[in-house]
DNA sequence: ACTAAGAATGATATGCATTATCATTAGTAT
DNA sequence: ATACTAATGATAATGCATATCATTCTTAGT
């Protein structure tokens, strides 16, 4: 049980407000599946996750671990990216702060980097041709220097 | 019928030797794709050409449009984008050189974009993390001056 | 503690884009 | 012209995300 408290509040917290200010349940499978998102390898699918609380809680529905996960994002605490082709994972965001991603081709590993020059020049870009930038996606694809 | 002409050499030319190296044959439905592709704006879906074509031959099939745009890619001719969380697009790469893409969030407008500092700086954050680069993805979403 | 209201769950169905299959058509070399 | 076989186009299959809905569970009110 990993626990990063922010002002008081862990993660736990956060969603316990979110769920009261939006009128919502607290719930058995809630609490497993904000627990093992928090313990498991940040970058997960649904189905990783699926798996992982499967083992605990075989009943647990994999229709749940998906609305979950989007819900986590909804309270700001979890965040969707969306890498090549393949299927949609989650990055926790809560005691994270914003950051791009460096793939490896080869294993599939992410880097997590963040360069404050290149965040001012992108706003610059945007600036420069009239352009209201909101968010942004920088991933670099190559070779990690295990697998170059 | 649009052609621009690089080295001597149209798209054309570059499919037919492209085809000709692969034992790969000539055909109608090719010819007519890759000129639909030139003509139409850049950034189409599979849908988008498939519209497009229907209209001078009603008979062609979307699988058929769907092949021929990926073997434009492996052309060399033609790369895919992959936006958010919709379908594939397809942007010619013939006597274009890279860049980035600014995407307006209200009316889907690719603004193309490149900043050859960010571009530095990108290599050197590899760099700096062990990491061999081969290709990269900025996408920066916000808002075009008509919908800011 | 009991109950009523309705939110959440989990099995399943649906939607949608991509990709595979296969009988038929058509390009190419001889 | 013929034989070979790649390409086509209709359709089916796949993969992932999301919707549906009967049932279960949470919560507020008594
Ligand atoms: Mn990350
Ligand atoms: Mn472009
Ligand atoms: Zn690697
Ligand atoms: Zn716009």
């Amino acid at each position: 049980m990993i626990s990063i408290i922010i002002m008081n509040k862990t993660a736990a917290d956060i969603f316990d407000e979110y769920l009261a200010a939006k009128g919502l349940r607290q719930t058995n499978q809630r609490r497993q599946i904000l627990d093992a998102f928090i313990s498991v390898k940040s970058h997960c699918t649904i189905a990783d996750l699926y798996d992982v609380l499967k083992k605990k809680d075989p009943s647990i529905g994999f229709a749940t671990v998906h609305r979950n996960l989007r819900l986590l994002c909804e309270a700001g605490l979890a965040q969707e990216i969306k890498i090549g082709s393949g299927k949609a994972r989650f990055e926790l965001t809560f005691g994270q702060s914003h950051h791009d991603h460096l793939i490896c081709l080869k294993c599939g590993k992410f880097i997590e980097v963040f360069d404050m020059q290149i965040e001012r020049l992108q706003e610059k870009l945007a600036e420069a041709n009239d352009f209201l930038p909101r968010k942004h996606k920088l991933e670099i694809y190559g070779y990690c220097r295990q697998c170059r």
